[in-house]
DNA sequence: CAAGTGACAAAAG
DNA sequence: CCTTTTGCCACTT
């Protein structure tokens, strides 16, 4: 099993309407830190079923540039299963965060949101 | 080997 | 919220 394809698997598994960061998805296939390595094999990534619009940055954001195809690809496929999208940004936390959230209390002091 | 680059991340202010 | 600073990893030059 190479890494990159379980970081597939991982992006896989992510359910519809659902949205993970490449560091989530970098630790659920078992490779914690290399959430770049995740962002690589997207970017490289060429499979039309693979749910690659649910992966967005650590804060929420979409990773991809502004104003760009992908960008715009992005923000439509997630409106379409019923995220919430607003300037590029999904306000619907992951379920990591959910956990953690429940776990250890609310976020961060400052007024990040991820 | 050094430096640059990118669909990253966390902390600090 | 935003930006900057560090640290990281996996190439590429």
């Amino acid at each position: 099993m190479t890494d990159e394809a379980r970081i597939l698997a991982a992006v896989r598994a992510i359910p519809a309407g659902q949205v993970s960061s490449y560091g989530d998805v970098a630790r659920r296939a078992g490779l914690p830190g290399r959430a770049r390595l995740a962002a690589r094999v997207l970017s490289h990534n060429s499979d039309p079923l693979l749910p690659w619009h649910r992966v967005l940055r650590a804060d929420g954001r979409i990773a991809l540039p502004e104003g760009s195809r992908g960008y715009r690809e992005q923000s439509q496929r997630l409106r379409a299963e019923g995220v919430q999208v607003t300037r590029g940004r999904v306000s619907m936390p992951s379920r990591e965060q959910l956990l953690d959230a429940q776990i250890w209390g609310p976020a961060p002091a400052n007024g990040k949101r991820r």
